[in-house]
DNA sequence: CACGACTCCTTGAGGAACTCAAGTAGTGTC
DNA sequence: GACACTACTTGAGTTCCTCAAGGAGTCGTG
């Protein structure tokens, strides 16, 4: 449909397929889902409690209280209330979760060992064509 | 860890995490789930067999078989014996999965939304750029 | 031909991720 | 204090996925 554009697709496609792939080894290599991985990551970025944790993963608030459950269950997060507001819970990585957590960076081998191919300048590149990329949605919404 | 290059890891971390949202939604805007519609998709390109289609979804054979049941339940794959050797199952795409193929496709506005901000150029720089991080490994294995 | 080794697929059991519906506890308002 | 509202949990149910075991078919070797 695209024409000339069908190889690009494929390539990216590839690329999250190749990313995704080695992501799942990574979080396995340290005893983990990808699912618990991805929360240990958003847990040392923005989301602190339960809610702005399942905002942050796009699913269901449920879905994190069972992936919460199965982290402590492990020890690597903790479940700790709100004193202002007694519905609220925070969860904070452990020590013990920021380990596994950085083991999952050093066996997550697909920056540094892609990303390794190119040159300083190509990495520029690629990280300008991202940032358009990735700017927010201009398109009408509601 | 790797210094100026962090920047780039966390827009290619949001890349892939808009891009696996962005494929979610539209197979499931045609009614299927995101392993369902790869595996149709891979129908198209090489594989042909339960093994094959293994190989290239990097999964069990167990669970293709439970994926392409579900999938001919909805008549959407057909499952046809080799003639030359009866263990074999090849599996086919039916018309009616061609159609909800091409569905998913057209749901899936990644390519065209975010792809379609860049020039002719920008697409060609990245899709040089994609090729070299795609291309074989070149580390030792075995 | 018959036996054994091997391959392809399926079945069964079980875990993890996810969603939806319903419930509990806490907050805020009038 | 009753009401609506929010934050989280629980329960039921589906899908994805894996491993272990089994049935059926193929192939080489004596």
């Amino acid at each position: 449909m695209t024409g000339a554009g069908d190889a690009l697709d494929q390539q990216l496609w590839d690329f999250v397929y190749l990313y995704d792939a080695a992501y799942d080894r990574a979080a396995r290599a340290a005893g983990l889902s990808a699912a618990q991985a991805c929360l240990l990551d958003a847990l040392t970025r923005g989301g602190r409690s339960m809610g702005e944790l399942a905002d942050e993963l796009l699913c269901d608030a449920s879905n994190v209280t069972q992936l919460v459950t199965r982290l402590e269950a492990g020890g690597l997060v903790s479940r700790i209330p709100d004193p202002d507001d007694r519905r609220v819970r925070h969860v904070s990585i452990t020590p013990a979760g920021r380990r596994v957590r950085r083991a999952v960076g050093r066996a997550f081998d697909f920056p540094s060992g892609r990303l390794g191919r190119l040159t300083e300048e190509e990495r520029l590149q690629l990280s300008g064509l991202m940032a358009k990329l990735l700017a927010p949605d201009t398109s009408p919404s509601s």
